[in-house]
DNA sequence: TGTCCACAGGAAATACGGGGGT
DNA sequence: ACCCCCGTATTTCCTGTGGACA
């Protein structure tokens, strides 16, 4: 009895060993790499003449620093997952590697913004990246996180660059940041202040005070996205570590970087649908196919919307209910964005949830648009007014999976009637 | 051609909550 | 315990507008 459960067991786990399909899964999420494997990973990346432009560029800016000079700001500019921030890590590693060999004092540190941050937040981040300050959430004023970011750069002498990511994020009172930076810091502070900012939005310093703008002296560094050739050279050396070799059909990598180039150029969200490709793979043909590339895509596609869903803020999740609904009682007419309100303020009733004002529905009706988890469009009709129009073109299986996912997350009792299935 | 609907969408005001300093 | 500072979420108020209709 016993032995023949074993040796059901053995025999799964040698007919799945038969047709393994990844062979190092670490290398499929960048995560799960130690440090110095990341490092070598992107030598490879590197080596293979991805990027060779901008690093070239990023000599060139830097080359001062080996005479005594003062380098320039520097700001980057590309689209997310076009490498901006890997490739400046990798270049400064480097740099601050020369320095070293050459007695120069030199030290850089990395101001992540990646989600949008206030001005207060963004000092408060800085001022713990220099162990000058603890987190706050609030409520120490500005001036004392300034004071103490200046503090604790005042005993250093010698070249520190400050890379701030994605510093577009800044909301509100951008203006009292950058003026900091750029004009109060590098006056108080004896360090020679290099500042890399680093951003997807190429007008971004229109918005500033051009007085700051003026005193922003710097070189700029565009970052174009990734073309389909680059990204199969970057995908061609993770399947090279991660699969075992020859699980792949022709033209696997090719369409992978194709439909990532053609989509965003995101050389992250490329690997990403390489390794769910290969998760795919195993747990069923055991190929690679361009099938299975395709139901990859959709699978992602597919939870992307749903963990979106999942964690945005009640109301939001409310809203998109309230267009799921109205949409389907719609049938196939248009609907409008005063429809879609009332239709709103049932489901709040239903979730016992205060209903927002219109205005307050319109801007969340249009974050779901910019997160494409429906459309809308600006209609006129004439003498009888504007509205907006709803549309929700979702595949049908998804859209009701949303509509449950809401309705289990706002605790709605009675899910309306129009599930029908 | 002008009118005028029924909203869109910007700006400012207000409400609220949380945390530090004293 | 109290006050002040700050950020976020909403509301209130407002001006703008494409085109059917008279």
């Amino acid at each position: 009895m016993e032995s023949n459960v074993r040796m059901r067991i053995l025999n799964q786990i040698r007919d799945v060993a038969g047709r393994a399909v990844i062979c190092d899964r670490r290398f499929l999420d960048d995560e799960q790499l130690i440090r110095s494997e990341q490092l070598e990973l992107l030598d490879t990346v590197f080596n293979a003449n991805v990027r060779d432009a901008e690093i070239q560029e990023l000599s060139s800016h830097f080359v001062g620093l080996f005479r005594g000079g003062h380098p320039a700001h520097l700001a980057i500019w590309g689209k997310t997952g076009t490498g901006k921030t890997l490739t400046i890590h990798y270049f400064l590693n480097l740099l601050s590697e020369m320095c070293r060999e050459q007695g120069i004092t030199f030290r850089h540190e990395h101001l992540d913004l990646s989600t949008p941050q206030p001005c207060f937040r963004a000092f408060n981040d800085l001022a713990c990246l220099l162990g000058a300050s603890r987190r706050y959430r609030q409520g120490i004023s500005l001036e004392e996180l300034m004071l103490r970011i200046e503090s604790a750069l005042a005993a250093y002498e010698g070249y520190f660059v400050l890379i701030v990511d994605e510093c577009d994020h800044v909301r509100r009172d951008a203006e009292t940041f950058f003026a900091f930076l750029i004009r109060r810091l590098p006056q108080s502070v004896r360090a020679k202040l290099i500042l890399v900012l680093v951003s997807n939005k190429l007008d971004w310093p229109d918005h500033l005070d051009p007085r700051v703008k003026s005193f922003l002296k710097m070189n700029e560094l565009l970052f174009t996205p990734y073309n389909a050739l680059d990204l199969q050279h970057i995908l061609q050396i993770r399947v090279n570590r991660a699969l075992e070799p020859g699980v792949m059909d022709e033209g696997v990598v090719e369409k992978i970087s194709a439909l990532a180039s053609r989509e965003h150029g995101d050389a992250r969200k490329a690997v990403n649908l390489l390794a769910k490709s290969a998760y795919l793979a195993e747990k069923g043909a055991g190929r690679i196919t361009l099938a299975v590339v395709d139901q990859a895509k959709e699978e992602l596609d597919r939870d992307r919307f749903l963990l979106m869903i999942r964690t945005a803020p009640a109301q939001l999740q409310a809203v998109m209910a309230a267009a799921i609904d109205a949409v389907h009682k719609a049938q196939h007419g248009p609907v409008g964005s005063a429809e879609a309100y009332s239709e709103y303020k049932l489901v709040c009733e239903r979730a016992s949830l205060r209903p927002l004002s219109p205005r307050a529905f319109a801007d969340l009706l249009a974050e779901l648009d910019l997160y494409s988890l429906l459309r809308t469009r600006v209609m006129s009709r004439g003498r009888y007014g504007r509205t907006r129009e709803i549309f929700v073109d979702l595949p049908d299986e998804l859209v009701a999976r949303i509509r449950d996912t809401v309705a289990a997350n706002l605790g709605i009792s009675k899910p309306t009637g129009t599930t029908t299935q």
